[in-house]
DNA sequence: CTATATTAGTTGCTAATGAAACTAATATTA
DNA sequence: TAATATTAGTTTCATTAGCAACTAATATAG
């Protein structure tokens, strides 16, 4: 391999989408902060499917955000922490605990949701919705390719 | 917002990035386990500049890793207490610390070359080089949009 | 019915990240 | 040249992630 395939690959994909991510991840963080609301980009990613869905399982979140269920206990620690979701024990299946907002949480999650659009033009800027569709498509098969690295 | 709405947002391009991301490190990792090597991806992708330049400041591979100088210090850190690399003290500015391979460090970066191409193949299998190009080009600009997330 | 397997979730360990405060060396400028 | 600002790198503290080993509860097979 010379040095020039080499440089080709130190500029490639990988690293470009760490730091697509960590921008993104920075931005959206910092945009919450500045309009007052303390939330990371995994937790506002929890909260949105227990919104949506009234109240979720662990394992429901998991497949929903891909994240492995470490992570998600992790996530849900957080946001119990911060008074934004309980653990509801499952009255049936005595090994799940079902994730519900609390009213503070569905206050947090009406105030995010505009920072989430803004962020979402701030990233999409100059990028045609035909580009972002096929971006979107080549994620989706790599995660395909791969399995889902969950 | 109908919850409709959110569902699309939360199946989102942050959600996906974040997702192949998660599944190309781990497959890279995992492939250069099966072969016997044990670095990681955020490793890898700092040997590679130091073993094209030669030699690299810290400065210069956080600029080339598009990682801030705290992250560039730690990964130096892990790869000596592995004894790829060594620093070395610049002889004309005593600030900078010049990194450089070691021949544990060359041999590991030319057995992991092999992997690194067959881990690329297995990311982009059934997608067009058209359509890559495309993903590229949509990732840098949203690091242009957003700043480089250092 | 009992032994075994599977499932949901948690915990301990290790690695990576980011911001801010810090040290030492070099550059600037008055 | 002395005082100040900037730069390269490190350290500290807090957060986050993944893997593997673990617990408790349910489901399955004999």
């Amino acid at each position: 391999m010379t040095k020039e395939a080499s440089l080709k690959f130190h500029m490639g994909m990988g690293m470009l989408i760490n730091s697509a991510h960590r921008a993104m991840t920075k931005r959206f963080v910092q945009n919450a902060m500045d309009s007052g609301s303390d939330i990371s980009l995994d937790q506002w990613m929890v909260l949105g499917p227990i919104w949506q869905l009234g109240s979720a399982s662990q394992k429901e979140l998991g497949e929903i955000c891909l994240k492995d269920k470490t992570s998600i206990t992790r996530l849900v620690d957080a946001l119990e922490r911060k008074s934004l979701v309980v653990r509801i024990e499952d009255q049936l299946d005595h090994r799940v605990k079902r994730v519900v907002l609390t009213n503070s949480g569905k206050q947090l999650f009406f105030d995010v949701l505009p920072i989430m659009e803004k962020t979402r033009e701030e990233v999409r800027e100059n990028i045609s919705d035909e580009d972002i569709d096929t971006f979107k498509s080549v994620l989706s098969r790599i995660i395909n390719n791969l399995g889902d690295g969950k």
